[in-house]
DNA sequence: CTCCTATGAATGAATG
DNA sequence: CATTCATTCATAGGAG
């Protein structure tokens, strides 16, 4: 697959178009897995600047791998199966907690959703110390998590573009993602 | 490559939407760089009647176009100051172009630079149809244009980021073309 | 080399 | 007017 080519930052670089680094990529598929499909502008210029550091890279190659990577997440959904079944509902606890469904238009409790609800349970309950990273308590008006094609939200649900200050899923559930994600 | 296969000027084009030809683009081209943003109703009846002539056209297309254009001219994904002054519909002159050096931060006259300046002039006079090979970039307050390692810039130049819309070298410099947009 | 696939880039066509 | 979606073109890298 991708390879730290010879295109990249390397030398010779005759390359026509850009060639993302392994990091890159994982950042940005990092980003995306958590929930950040159109980045705004400046969202594409911090993480673009900051993926500077692995390789050249321009604001426009980040807007066009999310435009890409979001279309042909759609396009090939058709191939794809579901995910794990999801494990048993639980008590309401958080009622300030509500899951967007894969549209954004359409809300309900974190209750519902049993899978997430049990990782945000131990977040809650401090099990998972991350839940100080976790922008929960933070002055932001929501959160968004994505686990599947689900959205996490906090306070202001039926929010369109809520990736807005996105933290990683990954950086709070998977400490050992030490990415200063939380920047974009 | 390009030449009218089934449908217009691209190729293998299932005719699902709108191909513009070469000559099509090389006219809103050239209306836009004269400084049409938003045409009228008439206007875009008249400049699609008029590139009826060179193949299948509605004005919805005409209409799309410059706004496409005009949008993506704007934020093309890069950092961009904040609104500017009209784009001055007037004709291009070519005395407000300028060549940026490879690092972008020198300028100087285009009449500098022979090499560009003479197939400018030679277009100028209809000896050189077009310089095709030159992407060129176009915007309210400046027009960019890859020549090895040489930018052309317009009003603004020494700017970085200006890798913006795409227009043919030959529409901005070739001057001849009644762009007054009397006509339309 | 040719073919194939993944994916970067571009742009027509909407929609709010 | 901005924002987004849908298609399409173009190209790099791998397989055979």
């Amino acid at each position: 697959m991708e390879e730290a080519g010879l295109c990249n930052s390397r030398v010779g670089a005759k390359c026509g178009r850009w060639n993302p680094t392994a990091e890159q990529v994982k950042v940005l598929t990092d980003l995306f897995s958590a929930g950040l499909r159109t980045p705004s502008t400046e969202q594409i210029q911090k993480i673009s600047s900051h993926l500077s550091s692995f390789g050249k890279i321009e604001n426009k190659n980040v807007f066009y791998w999310f435009q890409n990577h979001k279309a042909r997440e759609r396009h090939h959904h058709h191939n794809k199966k579901r995910r794990r079944p999801p494990p048993a509902p639980t008590s309401p606890v958080h009622t300030d907690l509500f899951v967007l469904d894969h549209s954004g238009r359409r809300e309900f409790p974190i209750t519902k959703l049993p899978g997430i609800w049990n990782e945000a349970e131990e977040m809650k309950r401090g099990k998972k110390k991350t839940l100080e990273l976790f922008p929960l308590t933070s002055n932001d008006d929501y959160v968004v998590v994505e686990a599947d094609q689900y959205k996490l939200v906090r306070n202001s649900p039926l929010r369109n573009n809520m990736v807005g200050e996105l933290k990683l899923f990954d950086a709070v559930i998977e400490p050992p993602l030490d990415l200063s994600l939380g920047f974009f």
